[in-house]
RNA sequence: GGGUGGUUAGCUCAGCGGUAGAGCGCCUCGUUUACACCGAGGAUGUCGGGGGUUCGAAACCCUCACCGCCCA
C-alpha cells in the first residue's frame, strides 16, 4: 500500500496539542452519547456527583480515571455504555460561598430575603459553579454530556418531592424534638456524618454539688452546661452512692435542687462515677433524661451564647462561660480536681470546623431502621457485591447501627421541605404537581444535600417517571468511589434505591478505591503543603500520564502514593510508545490484509503474538475484577520490556534486510501495536487514539472493538528459541561489559551450537543485538564463554581480562552452588520425598541436575583460564 | 474503648504455601539513525519480634510491639 501522509508521526510527542484536538473530535462525533433504544446490553455508571463549588482534585482524577477505564472498555466490548455526569448542589458549602460574597459588600442573606438570595445562588452557579466539568474534559472523561444532571434540576427536584411523600406515607419520615448536632456558625442542624471528631485539648473538672447534708462530685469537660443540669446520675447499685440515690442535691450557681438517679448508661469506672445530666444539651443525657423525667433546660441560643440561665453568665459565649463558670466554682471551693489539658474527642462542623453544639430542637428525620436493614441485606444476600470484599465489614458496621437521619437544615439553598402547615396546626405533605391549600405556609427548612444525592442513581435517569433511560440503564452496573464515603453516600443510595425501585438495588457492584496520598504515604492537606494539583501535572506531563499513574497505583480498596516522579515515569512510557510506533511505521509496519498464515511466521512473530494474547487476556480479567494496577502494569511490562526491548530489537536486522520474512514481520508488528493500543486505550485514551489512527487509518479507537479473549497454548518451540536468544544476548553483553568492551565496538566472534537448537535463522538478529561480526579468515579467538549448549568465541584483538573473567565465573559458580545446596537439602529430606507432591519433587530434581551440569561447565571454564 | 487495615530493597508498593518482585532512586558504561522522557550492565532484603502448624511459611494460626484508618 502506498504510504499516505497521515501515516507519519511527528518526531516528538506533544500531549497538550493532541488532547484538545481529540476530545473535541470525540464530542463532535457523539461517541459518548448512549442510546436507550439500543439492543446492546447496557453498562451504566453514574458519576459520584462532585460538589458544584468544587474543582478537580487528585481524588477526583483517580475516581474518574477508573470509571473511564471501565466505561471505555465496556463500550469497546459492545455494551451500550452510559457514564452519566453531573453535580450536587452542596447546600452548606454553596450557601457559604455566596454569603461570603455578600459579606464582602457588608450584606447578609437576610438583607436580601430568601427569594432574592436563592436567585443569587443560581446566578453564582451559572457564572462560576461547576468549573470541575471543564476539568473533566481535560482528563478525557467519556461521559455523556447530553445527560448531565444537577441535584437542583427540575426533574431531580420532582424526585425529591416524590420520595419524601412516599417515605412520609410509610412512616419512614417523621418530625421530632431531639438532640441534634448544631453548628453555631452555619446556624443549622447537621447529621452525624457531617460532624468530624478530633482529639482536642480541653479540661476535665470535678465539681462538688450539694451542701453539707447531701453532696456528690461530678466530672465534666463542659462545665458551663452545669447551669442546665436537671439531675445527677450514678450507675445502678454503685455502693459509693447508694445512700444518695433518690435524694436531691443542690446545684451550685443556680441554686436549684436536682434529683440523684440511677442509670445503666453511667460508667462507674469513669471519672467519679457520677455524671451531671444536662438533658437539653447532650445526647446521652437526653436519653437518660427521658427515662427519668428530667427537666430539659435550654441554656444557650443558636449562636452558642448563654441565655436564659438567670445567672451572670447569660450573654457570654459558651467557651468564655466555661472559663467563668469554673472560675466561680473554684472561688466557691467547689472544684475538687482539674485536669488540663485533657485530650478528648470533640465534634467539629465538616464545613467550617466550628465546635458542634448538641442542641435540643424540632427537626425532620428519616427512620432508617427498615431501610438500613434492606441496604444491609442486599449486600449480605449477594445481590450487591462490594469490591474488595474486605471492606464489606465497614459497610455493615455502619448500616447495622445507623441512627435516624436528621434531614432538615436551617438553610435557604436546597430542596425546601415539602411540608405545609395549616392555620390550625394541620400539616400536609405535597408530592410533585400538588398544591397546598389556601392559607398554608411551607416549612422554612431545606433538606440535607445527601437526601437528594441518595436518589442520584435513578433520579438522573428520569425517576419517578418510567422513562426509557430508567428502563434501559437501571440498575447501574457499578459504582466507583472511595471507601471514605461508603457510609454516608453509598449506604444512603442503597436505602433509597431499594425503597424507590421496589427492591432493585441502585448498582450491582460497589467498587471501592482508596485515597491518594503523597509520596511518603502521608495524607494530603493544605496545611501540610503536600497537596498535588492534577491540573498542574496534566499541563506538565499530559492527561494520559496522570491517568496511567493513577491507574497503575490503584489496588482495590487501598490507598496509593503519588509523586511527580511517578507521573514523569508514565510520561516516559507514553513517549516510549510514541517512539516505538514511529520506528515501526518507519520500517513499514501496517495493518493491511489478513495476518500471514502461521507457517510463514518466525519464532519471534509467534512468540510476541502469543505473549500479547496472554497479556491482553490477563489485562481483561484484571480490569473486569477492578484490579487496575495489575491491568495497567501488565501492559506496561509487555510494551516496554517484551515489545520494545526484545521484539523490536530482534526484528531490526530482518527488517533492514528485507525479503519475505520482513514483509511478514511488518504485518505482525502492525497487528501487535493495533491490539496493544486497543487494550491500553481505557487508560491512555489520547495517545492510543492518535497512534492507532495513524497506524491503521481507522476513524477512532473509542468505538472500535476490544481485543478478543482467547485461550492460547504457547508454542514451545518458538518460546524456546526466543528464550535461547535472550539468554545468549544477555550473557554476551555481560561478557562484553566485564571485558570493558564498548557497547558500540564490533567484535568478531564465532558462535557454535545454534543449529542444534534451531537458531540458524536468527543468527543475524542475534549478532546485530550484541555487535558481533562473522569470524573471517585470520580470526583468532582470545576469549570464550559457554552459554547453555552454545559456545561463543571472541576475537578481542588484544588480551583477555583474565581476572574479570575469573571473577565473573566465580560469581556464577557461587550462585549456582547455593542453588544446588538448597535443592540438595530438600532431596535428602525423607519427609520431603515422602510427602511433597510429585511435580514439586520433579522440579527440584531438574533444578538439581541443572546445577550439577552448570557447575561442571563453569569449573572447566575456570580451569582453562590461563594462570598468572 | 469497639472495630479494622498494615509492618517485604533507600522510598512507594505487589506477592499471600514450593528457589524474594515492580516502579522510582542508587552505581558503572554508553549519543550504535525509534527513543538520553534512552540503551546496556550492576548493587541492594535473616519479608517487624517471638512461638506454633507443615516435608516446606513472606504467605496459615497464636502472641507481642509499632504505625494507620473508621466508629464511639
Amino acid at each position: 500500500m502506498k504510504r499516505s501522509e497521515t501515516r507519519e508521526l511527528p518526531s516528538t510527542f506533544d500531549p497538550g496539542e493532541l488532547e484538545a484536538r481529540l476530545y473535541k473530535k470525540w464530542l463532535d462525533a457523539g461517541y459518548f452519547v448512549a442510546d436507550a433504544s439500543s439492543s446492546k446490553p447496557p453498562f451504566t455508571i453514574v458519576i459520584p456527583p462532585p460538589n458544584v463549588t468544587g474543582s478537580l482534585h487528585i481524588g477526583h482524577a483517580l475516581d474518574h480515571t477508573l470509571q473511564d477505564a471501565l466505561i471505555r472498555m465496556k463500550r469497546m466490548k459492545g455494551f451500550e455504555a452510559l457514564w452519566l455526569p453531573g453535580m450536587d448542589h452542596a447546600g452548606i458549602a454553596t450557601q457559604n460561598v455566596v454569603e461570603k460574597q455578600l459579606a464582602a459588600s457588608g450584606k447578609s442573606r437576610h438583607d436580601l430575603g430568601r427569594e432574592e438570595f436563592v436567585k443569587r445562588v443560581w446566578e453564582w452557579k451559572a457564572a462560576s459553579g461547576g468549573a470541575i466539568l471543564d476539568q473533566m474534559k481535560r482528563l478525557g472523561d467519556s461521559v455523556d454530556w447530553t445527560r448531565e444532571r444537577f441535584t437542583m434540576d427540575e426533574g431531580l427536584s420532582r424526585a425529591v418531592l416524590e420520595i419524601f411523600k412516599r417515605l412520609f406515607e410509610k412512616d419512614l419520615i417523621y418530625r421530632a424534638e431531639r438532640i441534634i448536632n448544631w453548628c453555631p456558625r452555619c446556624l443549622t442542624a447537621l447529621s452525624d456524618i457531617e460532624v468530624e471528631h478530633s482529639d482536642d485539648e480541653g479540661e476535665f473538672v470535678q465539681i462538688r454539688y450539694g451542701d453539707d447534708e447531701t453532696s456528690i462530685t461530678v466530672a465534666t469537660t463542659r462545665a458551663e452546661t452545669m447551669l442546665g443540669d436537671g439531675a445527677v446520675a450514678v450507675h445502678p447499685g454503685d455502693p459509693r452512692y447508694q445512700h444518695l440515690v433518690g435524694k436531691k442535691v443542690l446545684l451550685p450557681l443556680v441554686n436549684r435542687y436536682i434529683p440523684i438517679v440511677e442509670d445503666e448508661l453511667v460508667d462507674p469506672e469513669f471519672g467519679t462515677g457520677a455524671v451531671k445530666v444536662t438533658a437539653a444539651h447532650d445526647p446521652n443525657d437526653f436519653e437518660m433524661g427521658k427515662r427519668h423525667g428530667v427537666e430539659m433546660i435550654i441554656i444557650m441560643n443558636e449562636h452558642g451564647v448563654m441565655e436564659g440561665t438567670g445567672t451572670q453568665f447569660d450573654g457570654m459565649d459558651r467557651f468564655d462561660a466555661r472559663k467563668a463558670v469554673v472560675e466561680e466554682l473554684r472561688r466557691q471551693g467547689r472544684v475538687v480536681a482539674e485536669k488540663r489539658p485533657y485530650i478528648h474527642a470533640v465534634g467539629h462542623c465538616q464545613r467550617c470546623d466550628t465546635t458542634v453544639e448538641p442542641r435540643l430542637s424540632l427537626q425532620w428525620f428519616v427512620k432508617v431502621g427498615p431501610l438500613a436493614k434492606a441496604a444491609a441485606d442486599a449486600v449480605r444476600s449477594g445481590k450487591v457485591k462490594i469490591e474488595p470484599e474486605s471492606l464489606a465489614p465497614r459497610y455493615f458496621d455502619w448500616v447495622d447501627e445507623m441512627h435516624d437521619w436528621c434531614i432538615s437544615r436551617q438553610l435557604w439553598w436546597g430542596h425546601r421541605i415539602p411540608v405545609w402547615y395549616g392555620p390550625d396546626g394541620e400539616m400536609v405533605v405535597l408530592g410533585p404537581d400538588e398544591k397546598a391549600p389556601e392559607g398554608y405556609t411551607q416549612d422554612p427548612d431545606v433538606l440535607d444535600t445527601w437526601f437528594s444525592s441518595a436518589l442520584w442513581p435513578f433520579s438522573t435517569l428520569g425517576w419517578p417517571d418510567a422513562s426509557d433511560d430508567l428502563k434501559k440503564f437501571y440498575p447501574t452496573s457499578v459504582l466507583v468511589t472511595g471507601y471514605d464515603i461508603l457510609f454516608f453516600w453509598v449506604a444512603r443510595m442503597m436505602m433509597f434505591g431499594l425503597f424507590a425501585m421496589d427492591g432493585v438495588p441502585p448498582f450491582q457492584v460497589i467498587a471501592l478505591h482508596g485515597l491518594v496520598r503523597d509520596k511518603f504515604g502521608k495524607k494530603m492537606s493544605k496545611s501540610r503543603g503536600n497537596a498535588i494539583d492534577p491540573l498542574e501535572f496534566m499541563d506538565k506531563y499530559g492527561s494520559d500520564a496522570l491517568r496511567f499513574t493513577l491507574a497503575r497505583g490503584s489496588n482495590p480498596g487501598a490507598d496509593m502514593a503519588m509523586a511527580e516522579e511517578w507521573v514523569a515515569g508514565s510520561r516516559n512510557f507514553a513517549t516510549k510508545l510514541w517512539n516505538a510506533t514511529r520506528f515501526a511505521l518507519l520500517n513499514g509496519a501496517h495493518c493491511n490484509g489478513e495476518l500471514p498464515s502461521r507457517e510463514k511466521l518466525s519464532a519471534i512473530d509467534i512468540w510476541i503474538l502469543e505473549l500479547l494474547q496472554e497479556t491482553t487476556n490477563e489485562m481483561d480479567a484484571n480490569l473486569e475484577d477492578f484490579e487496575f494496577s495489575k491491568a495497567s502494569e501488565g501492559l506496561y511490562h509487555f510494551a516496554w520490556d517484551d515489545l520494545c526491548d526484545w521484539c523490536l530489537e530482534l526484528s531490526k536486522a530482518s527488517l533492514a534486510e528485507g525479503g519475505e520474512s520482513a514483509e511478514v514481520t511488518k504485518r505482525v508488528l502492525g497487528e501487535v501495536l493495533d491490539r496493544l493500543f486497543r487494550a491500553l486505550h481505557p487508560f491512555m485514551p489520547y495517545i492510543t487514539e492518535e497512534l492507532w489512527c495513524t497506524l491503521t487509518g481507522g476513524e477512532t479507537l473509542v468505538t472500535s472493538s476490544w481485543p478478543k479473549v482467547e485461550k492460547v497454548a504457547r508454542d514451545k518451540k518458538s518460546q524456546a528459541i526466543v528464550d535461547d536468544l535472550k539468554l545468549l544476548v544477555t550473557e554476551i553483553r555481560r561478557f562484553r561489559n566485564d571485558q570493558g568492551v564498548k557497547s558500540s565496538a564490533k567484535l568478531a566472534a564465532k558462535i557454535t551450537g545454534l543449529a542444534e537448537r534451531g537458531l540458524d535463522d536468527y543468527e543475524i538478529s542475534l549478532r546485530s543485538m550484541v555487535k558481533l561480526e562473522a569470524a573471517e579468515s585470520g580470526f583468532s579467538p582470545s576469549g570464550r564463554i559457554e552459554v547453555g549448549s552454545f559456545t561463543v568465541e571472541f576475537d578481542l584483538t588484544g588480551t583477555v581480562d583474565v581476572e574479570a573473567e575469573r571473577a565473573r565465573l566465580n560469581k556464577d559458580l557461587a550462585t549456582i552452588e547455593k542453588d544446588l545446596a538448597t535443592a540438595k537439602v530438600k532431596l535428602e529430606n525423607e519427609n520431603f520425598m515422602a510427602k511433597a507432591p510429585l511435580e514439586v519433587i520433579e522440579e527440584i530434581c531438574g533444578r538439581h541436575d541443572h546445577c550439577i551440569k552448570e557447575i561442571e561447565r563453569i569449573k572447566s571454564s575456570l580451569a582453562s583460564l590461563p594462570t598468572k
